[in-house]
RNA sequence: GCCAGCGUAGCUCAGUGGUAGAGCAGCUGAUUCGUAAUCAGCAGGUCAAGGGUUCAACCCCCUUCGCUGGCUCCA
């Protein structure tokens, strides 16, 4: 979303007796912002305050429109369903929702109703009111409106008083501030409807949510609509089936994708790629078992903290745990031999394939599947090598989304409910997280409680071509696993010490990585990623054999090469390249057979004549050095 | 797992309480052609599965499975 910086953000001072709203013209400012605090045009001030006016098209702006929205929306709901009680309708990234206590779930017809009903609210242009009552009048108010949640709300707030604001036929409890009145809404669209737990607990009653959103102007929601339709196409899913990279089969069960040949090309090129690219990074590449003995997953931890995403299975009497995580075969190398403080940092790789039970509900294509293969590695260090370490991770992130066009945004996941270790522990494995951020001079944002079990983490959200974040890499520093297995290396000083544990990810899993490159290059991969790089297509059949010998040349080269001599006319072999997103073609007809070239047509529709040397290394060099 | 919607040919989608349709893809033949669709013919389906209502169910009801959008969870 724009953010956009217009000529009436400058600042103002007040006069006395007026309200803001005499003081800042403009169709578009619809709230201000005075003393740090964002407050309501109907806001009367002191005299010499210095106000910055709020337009709708900034941020916040936007966000107090959506929020207004939303309270128009509950306002027709409340209309025209009666028995929908109103919970809570924040405004959200891109739009906002309502969430109603209502026996009877909404369908999407009802959806057209409400916005109707909206309309005629906005065209009524109804002001919002902001009045300031203590919380037992608003608890008594809400109570007798037969609004049991806003009840609740109400008694988990500490202050004495608290807001309502009031447009029309509808109160709401509300912090505000809100637009001056329904007619600022210029633009609107409610999209859909779901369940959402109470509180977002899964313990909690389910209530019937309703998305929208609005924006500043008519072309402002419609670009928006527009970038939904361009998402649509881009859906790893259809592109997916498209393109033949992947499928799934109810015959196989949910989450579990089988790759087609072209999607299997595309794994073994990034993998290949990864395979490289840790070994020059000093990384040894090992391999873990599918299942390992129940035994083990006790002493890690896994039993008693992630037993619900794991399988097991009983082989000879004995109970195995299918891995959900490769950590445990590498804490094993580890131990194997004994290690000295010159053996450190020990790094340990591995495309590993991991099987966890992810609930049904959150499958999704190959971006939430029950079986993955991530690009895993544990790296076993000493305490004084553990920033270092980080730092040279997110080095490596950086360079690999570089590579692939992404740019990402981080954040630090603190200790869960659920977890192992000791406070002293976690602490020191955050603050070494931060600090390896703060050396490389990123910003982050703290989500609490949202660690893994054994350690904090850094996740690493890319963001796509169109502006999407998707969550892949991450880097989790662990004190428990490396104490839990007795892990230790002699010191110095001849003793033994223990070592700290590394868990990160880069790509994160092959699949989720494959399903978000999918979509950022909305199938069009780089030529060194696709799957067919370059496809012959001969003009009639007295260039078969012609265009048969370039495909083995290319081939006995290292591209990937298809023959399209079938007695097609060029434009149906040119369309069908196309729509495959194949990026080069080379056309060879009588003319270039006598010339001993190709005629070469990239996915621009740019051509030119060149001899088949030229197309070998113009294909060649487009493989990325790391 | 929860809420809602959906499930018809490989794909995209029509369709009706009374024997199942189109386009594309596929196959066969003709056409030998210069940059996004040559023409003709053929074949393709236990209408997700199971049960029920009915003289009769792809259609109505129930159950299960799967998919989609959310919620919770997550690489």
């Amino acid at each position: 979303m724009e953010n956009k910086e217009t000529a009436s953000s400058k600042k103002i001072i007040t006069e006395k007796g007026r309200t803001l709203k005499d003081l800042l013209a403009g169709p578009d400012i619809i709230a201000a912002r005075v003393d740090g605090r964002l407050v309501d045009l109907s806001t009367r001030l002191d005299e010499g305050k210095e106000v910055e006016p709020i337009s709708v098209h900034s941020k916040e702006g936007l966000e107090i429109l959506r929020h207004s929205t939303a309270h128009v929306m509950a306002e027709a709901v409340k209309a025209l369903f009666p028995d929908a009680r109103p919970t809570i309708g924040p405004a959200t990234d891109d739009g906002f929702y309502y969430d109603f206590d209502r026996d009877k779930p909404f369908s999407y017809e009802d959806l057209a109703i409400i916005e109707k009903k909206m309309s005629e609210i906005i065209a009524a242009d109804k002001p919002f009111s902001r009045k300031e009552i203590s919380k037992e009048d608003a608890i008594r108010y809400f109570a007798e409106q037969n609004e049991p949640y806003k009840v609740e709300i109400l008694n988990d707030i500490e202050d004495d008083t608290v807001s309502l604001y009031t447009q029309g036929d509808f109160t709401d409890l509300c912090r505000g501030p809100h637009i001056p009145s329904t007619g600022y809404i210029k633009a609107f669209k409610l999209l859909s409807v779901a369940g959402a737990y109470w509180r977002g607990d899964e313990r909690n009653k389910m209530l019937q949510r309703i998305y929208g959103t609005a924006f500043a102007s008519k072309d402002e929601l419609d670009d928006y609509l527009d970038f939904l339709e361009e998402s649509k196409k881009r859906d790893h899913r259809r592109l997916g089936r498209e393109l033949e990279l992947f499928m799934m089969s109810d015959e196989v069960g949910p989450g579990l994708i089988i790759y087609l040949p072209k999607g299997g090309m595309v794994r073994s090129i990034l993998e290949d790629f990864e395979k490289r690219l840790h070994l020059k990074r000093g990384y040894n590449i090992v391999y873990g078992p599918g299942i390992l003995r129940g035994e083990l997953w006790k002493i890690s931890g896994h039993m008693d903290n992630y037993r619900e995403n794991m399988y097991f299975t009983e082989v000879d009497n004995q109970l195995y745990g299918i891995k959900p995580m490769n950590c445990l075969a590498h804490i094993l190398i580890y131990r194997s031999k004994i290690r000295s403080y010159r053996d450190l940092p020990l790094r340990y790789f591995e495309l590993g394939t991991v099987t966890r039970h992810e609930k049904s509900g959150v499958l999704h294509g190959l971006l939430r599947v029950r079986q993955f293969t991530q690009d895993d590695a544990h790296i076993f260090c000493m305490p004084d090598q553990l920033i270092d370490e980080i730092v040279s991770i997110i080095n490596l992130v950086d360079e690999v989304m570089a590579l692939f066009g992404f740019d990402y945004e981080t954040e630090i996941s603190t200790r869960p409910e659920k977890s192992i270790g000791t406070d002293e522990d976690w602490e020191l494995a955050t603050s070494a997280l931060k600090q390896a951020l703060e050396t490389k001079g990123l910003d982050y944002d703290i989500n609490e409680g949202d660690g893994a079990f054994y350690g904090p983490k850094i996740d690493i959200k890319l963001k796509d071509a169109i502006g999407r974040k998707w969550q892949c890499a991450t880097i989790q520093c662990d004190f428990s696993l490396p104490q839990r297995f007795d892990l230790s290396y002699i010191g110095q000083d001849g003793r033994k010490h223990r070592p700290v544990m590394l868990h990160r990810v880069v790509l994160g899993t092959i699949e989720r990585f494959m399903g978000v490159l999918i979509e950022h290059y909305a199938g069009a991969f780089p030529v060194w990623l696709a799957p067919v790089q370059v496809v012959v297509m001969s003009i009639t059949d007295a260039q078969r054999g012609y265009a048969q010998g370039i495909v083995e040349k290319l081939k006995e080269n290292d591209i990937r090469a298809e023959l399209d001599a079938r007695n097609e006319k060029i434009g149906y072999k040119v369309r069908e390249a196309r729509s495959m997103k194949v990026p080069y073609m080379a056309i060879v007809g009588q003319r270039e057979m006598d010339e001993d070239t190709i005629t070469l047509r990239d996915r621009s529709g740019r051509q030119e004549k060149m001899s088949i040397d030229g197309l070998i290394s113009r294909i060649n060099s487009s493989v990325p050095k790391i």
